[in-house]
DNA sequence: AAATAATGTTCGTCATTATCAAACAAAAGT
DNA sequence: ACTTTTGTTTGATAATGACGAACATTATTT
């Protein structure tokens, strides 16, 4: 049913990390418990198509170019993305602190657009391209708008570690959040996920009135969850319509029409 | 030697592009030549680990989030682009062009950064993000700088079609160019791959004091290629040699030690 | 400098494994 | 209502990819 040679090399790809960017056969081998011929032969494959590297001199591999290639492809493709750019960059430039646009994928969220109004270089990744959902601004503003068998779904199989003091780890506080972000049409997370670090959540819905993802807008935590939360939330919230708008949203018609 | 299967599902992935982002089994099917039935074990793999997405409605494929997480950790690997993004940045923001950052990845050029001044949502990616060497400053800046052998081979091995009517198509034009290039320290594109537009280019090297890539400035001809050029060319030759320097070239160095 | 260990790579055999073609259900188009 | 096209399942066949040992190189240690 399932092809296990292309298993096997997807699983080699997916062992490249931030932290570990580079890998030969034998620690290949030694991961992957296999011996080290078959995993050369599938190494050998995925650098023929550009999806591994292999360093001429320490003949270690790296991931390819090819990735990148896909993942433009990907990004330009994701129709949340594309819409999402420009509203997503005026918020960071009007309030200041970074925002970012994630989406909800089997479980988790991936952050798939970052932005900061001071053009950083290097974006800190702070909570990694995948975060959890339950401890961040994005992920709370999508679980709460998300049907309720695929929140169900989601605590049932998800361990709440606690990252932060602060980190909401008892599944009945995670759900009363999520009522009290239904009410008031946004999420906030303070140093849940990372100390020092505030974030306010907007879902972002597509154009059967689901929800496609969410944008959020974070930063040090007294210049995001202070006095100024109101103005800040009402401009997270316009730029979330505005997307959803973008994405063919209309919560008017969907309304008068649907029931 | 080389995995079959594997290979068929890389080739699967690498269908997917910016013009085709959604695919079903029976297109593939017909665009591989393969059954349906075994392109389609391949593609429930290659959604198992995430690499595809099927849409649960109209039950056609495409391009998944697994990709776009690789590409960031891809991204952040890469010396280069980790290096090169602050003065990438700046050096858009000072000239007020585009500025790119290029790859040099087996007869073609990989870009892996991309800024512009005024925040443009989304970047018009005029020539993809692989583009060809021979009609490209960052293309041709690397190439003037690559090692005899490698070059040798591109030339025999690439097929020079024209885009613009000021494409180089003749191979002893090039090397001229080339060698023109390695004397001045950057390279000119005018109009050699789109119409209307300029670009200056310049090498980077790494520790080994090989070329590992190369920065671009890129607009309107009028703007790029004109009186303003000296500056221009100045700014993006600094900007290129601060790069280098942050990768560890030390062309003093290099020069008083190695012979 | 010698010896050892660890690395990436090659090879031939065996049976596991993935391919194939045909048939299936479900949906889209006519 | 019919035809066509879609994605999916199945089961027999043999081609294919896995295996493990031996190879050549390079690091590391003695």
């Amino acid at each position: 049913m399932t092809v296990q040679s292309v298993q096997r090399a997807l699983t080699i790809l997916t062992l490249f990390s931030h932290r570990r960017p580079v890998l030969g056969i034998s620690e290949l081998s030694r991961l992957m418990d296999l011996p080290k011929g078959t995993v050369h032969g599938l190494t050998r494959t995925l650098v023929d198509h550009g999806f591994l590297n292999q360093d001429e001199q320490t003949r270690k591999y790296r991931l390819g170019l090819k990735i990148h290639e896909l993942g433009i492809v990907l990004a330009g493709t994701l129709e949340l993305n594309q819409k999402a750019a420009g509203p997503c960059h005026q918020l960071s430039r009007r309030t200041g602190q970074l925002s970012r646009i994630g989406i909800w994928d089997g479980g988790s969220v991936v952050i798939t657009l970052n932005t900061h109004p001071n053009p950083m270089p290097v974006l800190p990744h702070q909570v990694g391209p995948r975060i959890h959902a339950y401890c961040s601004g994005i992920g709370k503003a999508i679980l709460a708008f998300l049907d309720d068998k695929t929140v169900r779904q989601y605590l049932s199989r998800t361990k709440m570690t606690a990252f932060t003091p602060l980190t909401i780890t008892v599944k009945k506080k995670l759900i009363e959040d999520l009522k009290t972000i239904r009410q008031q049409g946004y999420a906030t997370d303070r140093e849940e996920a990372v100390q020092g670090l505030g974030c306010i959540g907007a879902p972002i819905f597509d154009r059967q009135g689901r929800v496609a993802g969410a944008i959020s807008l974070s930063g040090p935590v007294n210049q995001i969850l202070g006095e100024q939360t109101g103005v800040l939330a009402g401009e997270v919230l316009s730029t979330a319509a505005e997307i959803s708008r973008l994405l063919g949203y209309f919560p008017a018609i969907m309304e008068t029409v649907e029931p």
